[in-house]
RNA sequence: GUCCCCUUCGUCUAGCCGGCCCAGGACAACGGCCUUUCACGCCGUCGACAGGGGUUCAAAUCCCCUAGGGGACGCCA
């Protein structure tokens, strides 16, 4: 059997990482099976769908990396495919007409809930056999007795009396159909047989297993995914800042990193922390899911993609970083960037670290820019004299990498130094800022011009 | 209110068809090593079975209760 999975938003907002995750626990499943992954826009609801979120929500997508077979499906498209289901279930007795208006059935809920029963529908068109009628709507017989098991692959067998499930309406007196008639239809239609979404899922599964059954289907198999919870354990919510996928994207995050991470919280694989996507294919098949929600770490995201930035080839790396370089630099020449990557490759943690500080080396002569204050540390007498000789020095090398390293110890050594007594003055001079690469690399990066420019520029008596 | 789900270090988690667990890994924190600074890396420290009852020679692991958290109960998705 083909594994066929979905993943189905509706286009009511940006993907935002829970949706993400389960897209991205979909794709999986799907790519380790060697199986189809499906999308499925469900915009049924035409009040809050909006198509900038179906083309936000597909960029996310393929940024993210995630491939679909085919084409997505709209819910909107395919209105006749659910009035002909819901037809066929009124037709053999598994649906009927229900005339009652909304304010009547709040009536019955509201009495319901007085008596501190569950409020649902209390079946008064059940055996009225009424037709079609203006604002009239389908609904569901649902049996009165007996139970309804669902056997989730996260979750384990969750079972529920028939009596807390009432006659919900398949088919709306709009003319539409309602999300469990929908859903059930396409995911029949779509030859779907593993449905992994949100927890927030799982007591309509129970209606949805209640409809397959009437349309005498095969039921999939159903995965249940905790949501994730912000880092204060509260709901994921605005205030918690970044979160839908785009804004990570705008962080400087790598998708496989944002994917190793997103993965890993609410699933596990032994110890294993950091996956590559193809490990991840290989390792995913649908067990060991987490069934208790779990909060998002920024901070391990972070360290996370970290590692994945190091693990990237560095001309891959210069060039998904360029996109974040500031204006003033963003024609610098390819070879140029990616030296200057190199060198700050293991000190990044996201692109947009990568930009901000490859940009002293990447500088155009006479532009450096100086930290505040960091010249007075940094510039006493003595280093200014031996930073003098150490440019005299610089200007008899080649200054490639290796040149300089010797001639910068060469001169500490012959004048019998401590290297801190010309590093922190170098670095100043060099690159304007206190931390960085390995002095000698930076140079050679610079080339001698600019190095000795920049020497000369740190030295210059103050206009 | 009713029903359902969840509960191991601050966080993500391993373990959960009982003994290998006085609970393992990772992030963070802290300390150290490496070092030309900052990182990387390496080593180490701190730190948890929600609470209470059972069952058992033995329970994080099985059962029951309590508490806390979450979800659902729509002609929203």
């Amino acid at each position: 059997m083909t594994v066929v999975t979905r993943f189905a938003p509706s286009p009511t907002g940006h993907l935002h990482i829970g949706g993400a995750r389960t897209a991205i626990f979909c794709w999986l499943l799907s790519r380790h099976f060697k199986g189809k992954f499906l999308l499925r826009i469900e915009d049924t609801d035409r009040e809050r769908s909006k198509e900038e979120y179906t083309a936000s929500i597909l960029a996310s997508m393929r940024w993210l990396g995630l491939d679909t077979d085919g084409p997505p499906v709209y819910q909107s498209e395919r209105m006749h495919l659910y009035r002909a289901a819901v037809d066929k279930l009124v037709a053999s007795g598994h649906a009927y007409w229900c005339s009652c208006t909304a304010e009547e059935v709040e009536a019955m809920r509201e009495k319901a809930r007085a008596t501190g029963a569950k409020p649902k529908y209390d079946g008064s068109c059940r055996e009225k056999h009424l037709g079609e009628a203006p604002g009239s709507v389908v609904r569901l017989k649902a049996p009165l007795s007996g139970s309804v098991t669902l056997r989730d692959v996260v979750k384990g067998d969750i079972t529920v009396d028939a009596e807390e499930l009432d006659d919900m309406v398949l088919w709306r007196s709009d003319g539409t159909p309602t999300y469990n008639m929908a859903v059930v239809v396409d995911d029949m239609d779509m030859g779907i047989t593993h449905v992994i979404r949100g927890d927030d899922h799982v007591s309509n599964t129970h209606k949805q297993i209640l409809l397959f059954q009437a349309l005498g289907h095969p039921l999939p198999v159903f995965g249940h995914v905790p949501m994730i919870l912000g880092p204060d354990r509260q709901k994921l919510s605005k205030r918690h800042g970044a979160k839908a996928t785009v804004e990570y994207e705008r962080d400087g995050l790598l998708p496989s990193a944002l994917i190793n991470y997103l993965v890993r919280l609410g699933w596990s694989h032994g110890d294993q922390e950091l996956f590559t996507v193809p490990e991840l294919i290989a390792a995913f098949d649908g067990s060991s899911m987490t069934r208790a929600a779990a909060s998002f770490d920024p901070e391990k995201l972070l360290w996370v993609n970290a590692h994945h930035m190091r693990e990237t080839p560095v001309a891959e790396l210069a060039a998904l970083a360029r996109p974040f370089l500031a204006d003033d630099l963003a024609g610098v020449e390819a070879a140029r960037l990616e030296a200057a990557a190199a060198l700050y490759q293991p000190r990044a943690a996201t692109l947009v670290d990568l930009a901000r500080e490859v940009r002293p080396l990447l500088l155009p002569a006479g532009k450096l820019e100086y930290a505040p204050g960091l010249k007075e540390k940094t510039l006493t007498a003595d280093s200014r004299a031996h930073l003098a000789a150490l440019r005299e020095a610089f200007a008899a090398c080649a200054l490639t990498k290796e040149a300089a390293h010797d001639c910068l110890h060469g001169y500490v050594e012959k004048n019998g130094l401590k290297f801190k007594a010309v590093g922190p003055a170098l670095r100043f001079a060099l690159l304007g800022v206190s931390g960085g690469p390995d002095l000698s690399e930076a140079i050679a990066v610079l080339g001698k011009e600019e190095a000795l420019a920049r020497l000369d520029r740190a030295l210059a008596p103050p206009a």
